[in-house]
DNA sequence: TTTAATTTATTTGTCAAGTAAATTAATTAT
DNA sequence: ATAATTAATTTACTTGACAAATAAATTAAA
């Protein structure tokens, strides 16, 4: 008997993001075009604009463009990034699907792997960044926020140092993810990450030793994560206490 | 002078996202609930139905809903997946932004893992689904789509018994855009993964001995990618030797 | 009394045609 | 030259309709 495949049934819009998508991908609109406006898609489709709104609002959400109001407003095509990813981790996060203590066991894990490629791929350059954004941790703390992005610095720069983007993504979308919990946690900064706990690691990282680098990751990595997951139980118990 | 932050004005769509996005989250509707219809929703939000709709596309594409027509359809609430982790990888690397070595790099070094706490958590359960999956690897091969996916159920099974969703989620993404990789490609299942790879990565977790899973992931890992990168690189050359 | 066909109700999918609001460019008045 | 006004373009949003899918209820037929 001869096998056949149900036939889906697509939406319009759906249809409409395929042909914009691929369109993207090709690189027939590349990051910065703009797409033509919803009128002239609603025509060049020969659909509705309401149905061309809703593959622009897909489109968005997945990242690829981003709209703008205004006489020189429309649909501009964006250079993908991580942000999808970290979005998705936050998505599954906040519904319970993973905890704080499974990401920190992976991160516990191939951060260290991060801190080795590092320091086998050290230029003036990064080790100038290096240095830099390591003295901006002792900063004075004007905003919880801001003080986030500094201590997450090394990170970034270490994860573009690996030279391999899926590393690069995965740190940046995990920073992302523990940088909402910590905002949301509201703890003390001095207390959660003081500033200096990453100078062993740029110090390794910066005289060229992948195994000491990574040994202080770890350690660094094992050190928050522990913080992380005590004062975020913590605060969910603060929280349902005052809920009850 | 006081820092003032920009006020953004957010669309009425995005308001709507956000308030059902947060009362799924907050479990009021859950896994299989039916939002309300469109024009209840319309009514409740005092917005008109196309603002709700495109509060749908969004909520779709970030995974949280399904929607179906009909006298019983509907919008309704899905229990969150990898899926999204899963569209976000294959977007960044079709657009070109990871590639597959470095997914691979990254999957050579994880993934032993994942088999060394799997051999730590060894169940008669775990233990007989590991068997008929290697069992179920030398069927007859009746479609690629269908072969590629006995061959992912070892790995799936490990992920599972790591005990860790985070990496069950990488390996489910990372398995996932492997097949879409591969199903592009179309290559000789036979040369591309022939049956029985897996076995000494399953004799070494039912042995329970980590370090010898850890090793045999390691160096299936290594083949499977190299084999990999090999034929879809000369998939991509002969493809632009075509459009030349 | 089943069974088949038809009708009805509900819900999403789509369209058309507009108004509102944001934003920039062009024009006019000062 | 500067400021204020007007015009033009584009997205944001609304309203009101009809089409299509789907299941339940009803009716007709065997």
């Amino acid at each position: 008997m001869p096998k056949f495949k149900p036939v889906k049934q697509y939406r319009i819009s759906e249809e409409i993001v395929e042909q914009l998508k691929q369109s993207i991908l090709l690189g027939e609109f590349k990051a910065g075009d703009k797409l033509p406006s919803e009128r002239e898609l609603s025509e060049q489709f020969h659909v509705s604009r309401a149905a061309v709104r809703e593959a622009l609002r897909s489109l968005e959400i997945s990242g690829f463009i981003t709209t703008r109001q205004g006489a020189t407003g429309g649909a501009f095509v964006t250079d993908l990034t991580f942000q999808n990813l970290s979005n998705a981790f936050l998505d599954l996060f906040l519904a319970n699907k993973i905890s704080i203590p499974e990401i920190y066991q992976v991160r516990v894990f191939f951060e260290p792997e991060v801190a080795r490629l590092a320091a086998k791929n050290v230029t003036p350059e990064y080790a100038e960044r290096l240095k830099q954004a390591l003295e901006a941790e002792s900063d004075p703390i004007k905003s919880l926020s801001e003080d986030v992005d500094k201590k997450t610095a090394v990170h970034f720069i270490l994860a573009e140092m690996s030279g391999n983007h899926f590393y690069e993504s995965l740190v940046k979308s995990l920073m992302g993810l523990t940088k909402k919990i910590v905002e949301e946690v509201n703890p003390d900064p001095h207390v959660m990450h003081p500033a200096g706990m990453h100078r062993p690691i740029v110090e390794a990282v910066l005289s060229g030793d992948p195994e000491k680098a990574a040994k202080a990751m770890e350690e660094h990595a094992i050190e928050f994560g522990k913080n992380l997951i005590k004062i975020e139980k913590a605060y969910r118990e603060k929280k349902s206490f005052q809920m009850s």
